[in-house]
DNA sequence: CCCGGTCCTTGATCCATCGCAAAGTCCGTC
DNA sequence: GACGGACTTTGCGATGGATCAAGGACCGGG
């Protein structure tokens, strides 16, 4: 799990063209965005020049539901939680961005949802006008993006799979495998799995109470599927995790 | 109950108009492609040229989850249902399809749900390549449609929140009161509100069991919020409706 | 007008998850 | 190295919605 701290560092170093949370790229570039969803070298190249570096210390807030949405962003460290709190206090988690992961890609008027960040954050902003303006000249990169988009949609709509019709533990097993699945696709798999969230957090994404999350990641321990370690939990067991999180 | 059906007549006349599957705009001429999401005409008139005509019968698969996509389509008449199926059985109906909604517009290489027709169904068919090269070369046009999605996305996180966190009785009120905004998008605003779709297919919307959906109707039917008709409900008590789905 | 099928409603009971309360653990700070 | 605060775990009892089991309503066809 160390080896994933390692890139963060210094969280600051303001005017300097290449801070510690540059990503770098297979020839060994600096690069400012980071996109695991495979955009194509020349299209980042487009959308590096218009970025600003944002960072974010623990819990600190990006956004706000409902605010004008002035930004697009792209996650280079750290992890990011997005969700939605009803008047009473009822808060759904929709879900987590990662290093490569945009938010507010869909360039709605306003954002959908409120972020903030689960530890310290490096993310690229851009102006949101003019993303959209150099994105409309380019119709491959919109498509890319509106790709993005589509992939997306399709998660939420697990998402409702998994809110409307599993079982906690399914959802436990299907979040711990989706987190998996994330974490090859940016070069970070490793035998923990790291939970940057908190139980509260996992619960308010699952539409479960922090005590069934913290009870089910309990009997799935000591039903020698999981191991829980601290900041997060070791698969011993990947194939009842992955039977219980098929779909 | 049984008083409710003595004063109802027949409100439910199937809307389907004349020829039936066309819409008509402000000039009174006839179109394929009916946009409730507010298209430019300029735009409708681009894509009605690449259009083709589908009829389907009540209860017709439209296409299948996972299979290859390529089409889009535009529901212009009738409504149709979109769902994921696990392999035991249970489905999540992850939404309804009316008259000028779009599907399959995230244009991924495979449908990411099933959709079959409520009712009678009539809709327009994009072949997908064709679709695609079509709005690469209108950035405009893309740009509006991937505000559809974006909208789309953020009515997925509404979903989330309400099979997430929401009671039994403001799931419904909220389907209900949802049900009632769409209807007057497209102009087909009533004092009755029609529901094309079964108890089941409610239940499995909105994460619940055909006899929760039929028992929280009922007692919001007793309890004089709403009038249970033949096809539908009528609202009574809007504020009370109102109050159960705010967000 | 009756028959059979499908959908909807209602009652009785069950159970997965919630809600509350009390420890327990971890971690940073003084 | 002990104190405080935030987070997590666990036990126990409560409960919203699920499940099981009858009926009831509606509808199309013969």
């Amino acid at each position: 799990m160390s080896i994933h701290l390692l890139p963060v560092g210094r969280p600051f170093v303001p005017p300097v063209p290449i801070p510690p949370s540059y990503l770098l790229d297979g020839v060994g570039k600096a690069r400012l965005v980071s996109l695991s969803t495979a955009l194509p070298l020349a299209e980042r190249d487009t959308l590096e020049p218009l970025s600003r570096r944002v960072s974010l210390d623990q819990k600190e807030t990006l956004f706000g539901q409902d605010e004008p949405a002035c930004s697009v962003f792209n996650v280079t460290s750290g992890a990011l939680r997005l969700y939605r709190i009803l008047p009473d206090g009822r808060r759904q988690v929709t879900g987590f961005a990662f290093p490569g992961d945009f938010v507010g890609l869909s360039m709605l008027d306003r954002y959908a949802v409120s972020a903030d960040s689960l530890g310290p954050v490096t993310a690229c902003r851009f102006e949101r006008l003019a993303f959209r303006d150099l994105v409309c000249r380019q119709p491959g990169l919109m498509m890319h993006l509106h790709e993005i988009t589509g992939q997306e949609l399709s998660r939420a709509k697990d998402m409702m799979m998994l809110l409307g019709r599993r079982t906690a533990d399914e959802r436990i097993a299907t979040f711990l495998t989706g987190l998996q699945e994330r974490y090859v696709r940016i070069g970070r798999s490793s035998v923990t799995l790291e939970l940057p969230m908190g139980r509260l957090d996992i619960a308010d994404h699952l539409g479960l109470t922090i005590e069934t999350v913290s009870r089910t990641l309990s009997r799935l321990d000591r039903d020698r599927c999981i191991l829980i370690v601290p900041g997060g939990v070791r698969v011993i067991d990947q194939s009842r995790l992955d039977l219980l999180s098929a779909h």
